[in-house]
DNA sequence: CCTTGTTGGTTACAAAAACAACCATTAACC
DNA sequence: GGTTAATGGTTGTTTTTGTAACCAACAAGG
């Protein structure tokens, strides 16, 4: 082990998102599995309907980026869970209109204070001004595609 | 489709990074796919052994904070590919250096290359200040556990 | 030495993700 | 209307990952 140089890989963007979002996403990641046998996608989805109401697997997949086979599993699952109802479009039948049941909000609910808990957690390790530009740097990277 | 609040979700940090960390990594992904058939688990080795030289599977896990299994793999597919050679310790029979090849540094060269012009268009569509304080920030988030 | 515990690294098996091909429906256009 | 293309969503198959059990080499203590 010798040799460091000029250009630290360690300062890489790519590779210091990622072991920050893959550090700072365990914890909560640990609550909707134990809590709720989530995976990170059906989180997602479901967080998604909670904070949008009824919304297509569609619509999801814009706003989330993610593929749309990993929305249809976790609708699915989340569907046999009883945590979500599927209702097909009349107009076109090849829709489906996703929406929340009772327990999925109420799951939803739990999830996002702890969510809002935990974020203010990892806040609270940063300085105003850090939490401010790290949001708004993160914000546009993430739309730079 | 409505009912947004008061704590928006997008701006849960664990989203927001992984957000910026997938969408910024897709690009320079592809090369080290494309060109050299990486995995990002061998791009990682590959990239410890060119920064540190010499190393231990060990080692490249406490920096790297990736579990032995992956690494365990990651270095197998690598030596298949004569990136690196694997140099059993004399003193104690369990541990191997490792160390990269000429092609292995070749190829890390090259990427690091590529790398080092992706951080700085990455880093073009910030200010200076966002620069620095994100990569600020995101350094106190990765070791935070 | 001989037991018990650790440590560096690998392997086996289950869970999850990626990718591509696939339905069924609707849209477009002749 | 009939044919072709596009769209919303699903399914099948292959890669990758996660988890735990494992093995061989060493260390510690008796």
């Amino acid at each position: 082990m010798e040799k460091n140089d000029d250009f630290p890989l360690q300062q890489f963007l790519p590779y210091l998102l990622n072991q920050a979002a893959e550090e700072s996403g365990l914890e909560f990641q640990r609550v909707y599995k134990n809590r709720y046998g989530m995976l990170r996608t059906e989180w997602r989805v479901l967080f998604h309907l909670g904070m949008y109401g009824q919304m297509t697997a569609k619509e999801i997949g814009q706003r989330s980026k993610m593929h749309k086979t990993k929305i249809s599993r976790a609708v699915q699952r989340l569907a046999d869970r009883r945590f979500l109802t599927r209702d097909t479009d009349d107009k076109d039948r090849r829709v489906e209109h996703l929406a929340l049941t009772t327990a999925g909000e109420a799951a939803y609910r739990d999830l996002r204070q702890v969510a809002e808990k935990y974020d203010a957690k990892l806040s609270a390790t940063l300085s105003d001004e850090e939490n401010r530009i790290l949001r708004q740097a993160l914000w546009k990277l993430a739309r730079m595609g």
